[in-house]
DNA sequence: CTGTTAGCGCTTTCAA
DNA sequence: TTGAAAGCGCTAACAG
């Protein structure tokens, strides 16, 4: 059904159905009624693909996420959404798998498919090949959940949380704390990691913690388990990831841990489904959907300035903290002994 | 960057620009290779609003789903991209929140765009806008999940996987099985309810069950508690998602109930989650990536044909069970079926 | 093997 | 307030 038949059918030409649905208050009430009948009647709904050619504006936003599996690129693309519906554009979202690659192909489908901005979550910033592909394409972007000085970013002060959740663990009295990191990590994870060569202070706490970068490939569920049957295990885990937390949580477990009583285990994300889980998850509370939003924002505000968004524009959101239930002091004295009596003592006798 | 450009640049036609792109064997290597390069040097990339409006195929797969914070339709949301991706289309999703209203302008974006085909999942197939809609504008489209005479659907068996499910808990000696139902109910959760007027085996084994309506809005944790805190309170819940049996983990932890030791709690979707908890859930095990998948190859094939599906083209997949952890015997012995006006319902009023 | 050209459906000057 | 017509970038006859 074209605009053709439409003008037929109304008794006016093309130019005036056009202007029924661009430009209402342009033409005459009565002609307008008549057109409109006309479209309804026969169902008329105007072509995309032609309105993108003709005015080179697609309304198109694409969005690329590592994945479509964990919950926070489902909270984060929830606010994504959101906006780009607000905006009356339409959202072309491509999960990657993590895979460079496919980011890259994204990438590429984004340009080509016309598409007016762009808001993403890559791997690797450096590595990343879509990047300098959408910059010069001139596509206005903004990266999500990154800190980059290179780049208009949306995140929370990862530093910054991370340090408040080794505070609040250490001033339970933890002090052995492990952090678990997947790999191979993003680079979002990379951060406030020891010898990052910030050397500011809240480095300087997150280094009292012991990283431990997981086995890629392995059962996430197994390798933690082995870590918490060593006769030295932690005595909180602390989790790049509400998943991994969760997988932390199957591990305590099935090792006859009692979560927290003898393990803390804490979280990076707030997914709401932690909320829901017994013991509920302890966690920094980032907020995804309002990152994702006001990334979405961001780029909309470059598309209608004429220009493209550029690091200055970054934007810092506050984090929360989720008390939850898995989190609660160490089973140990403070002078690293085992309590008299403490299930612990006879785990490592 | 326009198909122009590249012509010039490589000294040719734009109709050879278009054959090296479309149809490569058709062009001189020696020419193809110059062409290339020029695309390539001038970063080229074929508009596909252009390409679309010409050939009149775009290429595009709609995908309609009640929400993204599903666990089932993410997984749905896999199998669906998977089979588009393969395919060499590129997939649009919408989704609805479950707002009938918002199906509808999904399914008018749908047409709009050109989508050449649509998957969905709707929330009420009798009441649905969205599928006249569909079926109006001609777009070949396939239901998820459901099980309708009058449209074209992929999905399990849902009847005979309750039926095994509660013949599972009963031989496990289970009596006082509950099925818990959210409100508002989708239709494919509907099925399967005593006095539907099939009358069937498997509907008869399932009205043994005594089903409780959930109050809408009101926290299910709570009002899943006050069931469990009832002195006549059931020995097994059966969820219709497991979204909802994770919510009973919760109730009843919260409540001091050992599970299974005191409760047996299944749920009937088999997201990869439940089985990374603890305790694992057991549940009826849904093929949802591949339900999506199947959908999408019916629709492509649909496509292929030139014809738009049918009824008689529905799909049945085998559904599989998890025995999980959260299964177990009751906790007393069985004292016969449950008496009508049993007070846990009133509990839930 | 390659070039010329019409036209997909729409918006938008420019004229009336 | 309305219409005529050009052209967005591309593909597919058709001609050579």
């Amino acid at each position: 059904m074209s605009i053709h038949r439409v003008a037929q059918g109304a008794g006016v030409s093309v130019a005036t159905v056009s202007r029924v649905f661009n430009d209402p208050e342009r033409v005459a009430a009565s002609t307008r009624i008549r057109v409109l009948e006309a479209a309804r009647t026969l169902s008329y709904l105007p072509n995309q693909s032609a309105r993108t050619l003709r005015t080179q504006r697609s309304r198109i936003m694409g969005a690329i996420l590592p994945s479509r599996d964990d919950p926070v690129y489902v909270e984060c693309m929830n606010g994504i959404a959101a906006a780009v519906l607000e905006a009356g554009y339409v959202l072309a979202p491509i999960a990657c798998d993590s895979l460079p690659d496919r980011e890259a192909d994204a990438a590429r489908w984004i340009v080509a498919s016309g598409a007016e901005g762009c808001v993403l979550l890559v791997t690797d910033v450096e590595a990343s090949a879509a990047l300098p592909l959408l910059g010069r394409s001139g596509v206005p972007y903004a990266l999500m959940h990154h800190q980059d000085d290179r780049h208009p970013c949306v995140s929370i002060d990862s530093r910054r949380a991370l340090a408040d959740l080794v505070a609040r663990l250490e001033s339970l009295g933890h002090r052995e704390i492990v952090r678990l990191v997947p790999q191979p990590a993003f680079s979002r994870v990379q951060e406030a990691r020891p010898g990052d060569g910030t050397g500011d202070d809240s480095a300087a706490r997150a280094s009292r913690v012991r990283h431990i970068d997981m086995a890629p490939g392995a059962d996430p569920v197994r390798q933690i388990g082995l870590l918490l049957s060593s006769p030295t295990r932690p005595t909180a885990l602390l989790c790049t990831s509400d998943l991994l937390a969760i997988d932390c949580l199957r591990a305590a477990a099935l090792q006859g841990l009692q979560v927290p009583r003898d393990l803390t285990v804490v979280g990076f994300d707030g997914i709401a489904l932690g909320a829901r889980m017994f013991p509920m998850l302890a966690a920094v509370v980032q907020p995804h959907a309002a990152i994702g939003r006001h990334a979405v924002e961001l780029v909309l505000r470059a598309i209608a300035g004429g220009r493209a968004p550029t690091a200055a524009d970054s934007l810092l959101l506050p984090h929360g903290m989720r008390e939850g239930e898995s989190c609660g002091p160490p089973p140990f004295t403070a002078h690293g002994h085992p309590q008299p009596g403490h299930p612990a003592e006879a785990a490592l006798a």
